[in-house]
DNA sequence: TTCTACATAAACAGCA
DNA sequence: TTGCTGTTTATGTAGA
């Protein structure tokens, strides 16, 4: 996307990528629903570093999209530290949902690999980079990652990026950086700058990255998305799980993010979420808020939601990110996200301090007037409503419909899935 | 056409 | 000094 010059790696990666055999086939590999931890240890962020020296055919397996999509992002929904502290090859609910969990799902078995999904391997994956980085991070065990090994991770799982120019790291630091979705966590004590220092997701801004992931869009998947009328067989890629080839299902992750809230054991609450000594819960009630009104955002500042509301399909991930340069241009960069910005001027959250607090002194950024204006609900507002036990039974009987009605969507999906390629086909 | 999200590049600083 | 990490700014592209 960039200029010429700095061609994007999806271009560039046109010729990398053809020649990619090598690593988009690598993709290409049994990714039995969930991965077998054997045989994935280097799910786990803490292998990607780690494990890669070994590299290896095991390892090429990992870059199953289908895995990915079955195993990652099921994992992510429930958010459950089980996820990499262990391996969950068990079902999930999503995983129930749509099928039978225990139907081999053994795309590498590949030759039911369509070319066109090995060519997902090979090209640009489908996400940005902050879902990139959020899908690193919740793998983790500890949901926090330094830079490295989220290079690692996306190394792994996307071989795409191995043949790209290295700048897509700068992205990804980038993306750390400004993404207020991620905060960085001191290793140790007065380590706060230097090298190494680790990421983890913020949980406040968790929905919004479930929620980009749910908006995000796969058009070049939508081959394999093609909604079977048969259930799903061996030899078939699996229907749905999550990203499989669609755009998520909206119940899918309310369902799912009402698992995390179900699962979440009341009275975790840490001051710091990315406090090394508690685990990243991300879901906490009071943190992870959920609606199961799919319309209610309540991840974003209401600038945000006005946007939102307008704008049926942007981006929620952006929004939170840097909030785009806009045209607020010339003082582009935070422009946008200054309604997160003023929220952490509400100085709840301490230890963001830390982000600004780097050396150079942080140049005053005249928060425009739409941003203060326009977010008066910010984190502490919307924790103040959702600290709240009867607002967490209330989440909790949503979750309780909302798996309900995940349990019997699969019908309705059907429908709207065959209403959706019909509308594609008329295009 | 406008606006937003996102990607990319690059400069710069701090630290090991 | 070098390389990595982290921050910030600038700019371009794509999509709605």
């Amino acid at each position: 996307m960039g200029p010429i010059i700095g061609m994007s790696p999806d271009k560039k990666a046109e010729t990398p990528g053809m020649q990619e055999e090598r690593a988009g086939l690598r993709g290409v590999c049994r990714g039995a629903g969930t991965l077998p931890e054997a045989e994935c240890g280097a799910a786990s962020p803490l292998a990607t570093s780690l494990d890669r020296g070994s590299g290896g055919s095991e390892d090429e397996e990992l870059t199953n999209l289908n895995w990915l999509h079955e195993n990652l992002l099921q994992n992510f929904t429930l958010g459950g530290p089980g996820v990499a502290g262990g391996a969950q090859p068990s079902a999930s609910p999503l995983f129930d949902i749509e099928g039978d969990p225990g139907a081999p799902q053994n795309p590498s078995s590949s030759s039911s690999y369509s070319s066109s999904q090995r060519d997902l391997l090979k090209s640009k994956p489908p996400f940005s980079f902050s879902l990139l980085i959020y899908m690193a991070i919740e793998q983790s065990p500890s949901k926090r990652l330094p830079v490295k090994d989220i290079y690692s991770w996306i190394l792994q799982h996307f071989p795409y990026f191995s043949s790209a120019p290295t700048g897509w790291k700068n992205s990804v630091r980038h993306n750390l950086s400004l993404n207020k979705c991620f905060r960085k966590v001191e290793r140790s004590l007065g380590k706060v700058n230097g090298k190494g220092s680790l990421w983890c997701v913020d949980p406040e801004y968790r929905p919004n990255l479930i929620q980009a992931l749910k908006k995000q869009h796969f058009p070049a998947a939508h081959t394999f998305c093609t909604p079977p009328a048969s259930p799903p067989s061996a030899s078939s890629p699996p229907r749905h799980h999550f990203l499989q080839g669609c755009s998520l299902k909206e119940s899918d992750i309310d369902a799912a993010t009402a698992m995390m809230l179900l699962n979440s054991a009341p009275g975790h609450h840490h001051a710091n979420p990315c406090e090394p000594d508690s685990p990243l819960d991300l879901s906490q009630p009071d943190l992870v808020l959920v609606s199961s009104d799919p319309k209610q955002d309540h991840n974003y500042s209401s600038m945000t939601l006005q946007r939102c509301s307008s704008r049926s399909s942007s981006s929620s991930l952006s929004s939170l990110d840097e909030g785009g340069p806009g045209h607020a241009r010339p003082r582009p960069r935070r422009a946008g996200s200054e309604g997160f910005h003023s929220e952490e001027e509400d100085s709840d959250l301490g230890d963001r301090d830390e982000r600004g607090g780097h050396s150079r002194p942080a140049p005053h950024r005249p928060s425009p007037s739409s941003s203060s204006v326009k977010c008066p609900a910010g984190k502490r507002a919307r924790r103040e409503l959702t600290a709240k036990p009867e607002l967490d039974e209330e989440l909790k009987e949503a979750a309780g419909s909302l798996l309900h009605l995940a349990g019997i969507r699969t019908s309705m999906e059907l429908n709207k899935r065959s209403a959706k390629s019909k509308k594609l086909n008329r295009k």
